[in-house]
DNA sequence: TGTGACACTAAACGTGAATCACCCACGCGC
DNA sequence: GCGCGTGGGTGATTCACGTTTAGTGTCACA
């Protein structure tokens, strides 16, 4: 026994991540899993191990699993924010502007199903209401980009039926049932996507917009 | 002591319930909370509680958690399908058909939100594949008597673009994207219920069928 | 050379689904 | 009446999860 070095702790701790740097090699490992497994594969102990510290060190940097998950989520939704913006700056035609930012929202939501569907599918019960609402604090940022240029349309008179906050929710919303089926339901016989997203757009927003 | 009935296990433990019967009683309390409470709240405990027997008992009649809260589903999901067999067998024109039953849908949806959140948006990985499928199966069935109604439609040569699959497919998913959102979000805030679902309805028949 | 703050840990808790080994009342042939 | 199999029942247990608690080792600084 004595001929042992008395400090297996040593070897098997991990060594200080100088307070932030850890933040961010957690989130990393997160993101890692979470883009592959999901909100509910994406646990603390995995996410742990793959880091390389005991699951209660990552209490250290998040107040939970959920701070983190969303953390993640919100990195994401960023993205499609600031793509949004750039499209609703374009100096186009609005029709045009709204077609191309659903576009992206649905390119954005099938290139990050886990993301997408944490924020906006949010399985009820799954995450607590103040998150949730946090989470969709930068989702309501993309629809009011999105809205504004809705607006636009419907100040020229354009829109053929219902106020243009009805327009731009239904719009918003026929986009988005069509990508949370396509990624909760891969399964399903579907349509070549590309046929169903042309469909989902021309017949929308030739359903809602004049001209 | 001896002026009790030595009795505590009888009265402790449950009476027989006669094979199918205790069935039903457990379908009944898991869907009493299921209703409220969501498939996270209906776990395995509450649900024998509020039976009156012990966890273990649930098993004696369903396979897992997943069986009783399917089945639960399920006969709301048939009930659907009950409704879209009527509709489609009226003798009026196959557009107003479509909409009826695009209507009927959302309505359905609404009304047993956490039944349709179970098998329509059913949070990747909480439910297994097998079970998913099955579960789908019935509303399949309800999305093929959808179909065909859209099939006569494309056959009169009335739809504006694309093929009736992808045509029924979008009709569908824009439907299904706004009362999942209604129920997911009630918090956002919402066009009134009533003109968002015309704005859909009409926008979407408008923009793929012509005349 | 303390000493305090901090990153980190092992162990435990509470709750979830699911399984195990056992138990007891009932109804059958005798 | 009487053994006895069967099937609906049970408490205890298992395993995984998120989270908490109490503590430990190490470093910067006095």
């Amino acid at each position: 026994m004595t001929t042992l070095l008395k400090k297996p702790q040593r070897s098997a701790r991990k060594p200080k991540g100088d307070g932030h740097m850890r933040r961010g090699e957690i989130l990393e490992a997160a993101q890692r899993i979470f883009l592959v497994e999901g909100y509910h594969g994406a646990t603390i102990r995995k996410i742990a191990d793959e880091v390389g510290v005991s699951s209660t060190a990552l209490y250290m940097h998040f107040k939970d699993k959920d701070e983190i998950l969303l953390e993640i989520s919100d990195n994401a939704i960023s993205r499609l924010l600031a793509i949004n913006s750039e499209i609703s700056a374009r100096p186009i035609d609005a029709v045009a502007r709204v077609r191309l930012m659903l576009d992206a929202y649905m390119t954005f939501a099938l290139e990050n199903p886990n993301a997408y569907a944490l924020v906006f599918c949010a399985p009820s019960g799954v995450i607590a209401q103040d998150r949730q609402d946090a989470a969709m604090a930068l989702g309501e940022r993309c629809f009011e980009k999105f809205m504004g240029t809705v607006r636009e349309i419907a100040a020229s008179g354009r829109l053929r039926t219902g106020s243009a906050e009805s327009a731009a929710q239904a719009l918003w919303a026929a986009c988005h049932g069509l990508v949370s089926l396509l990624i909760t339901k891969p399964d399903f016989s579907w349509a070549p996507e590309g046929e169903l997203r042309d469909v989902m757009l021309d017949g929308m927003l030739y359903g809602l917009v004049a001209d």
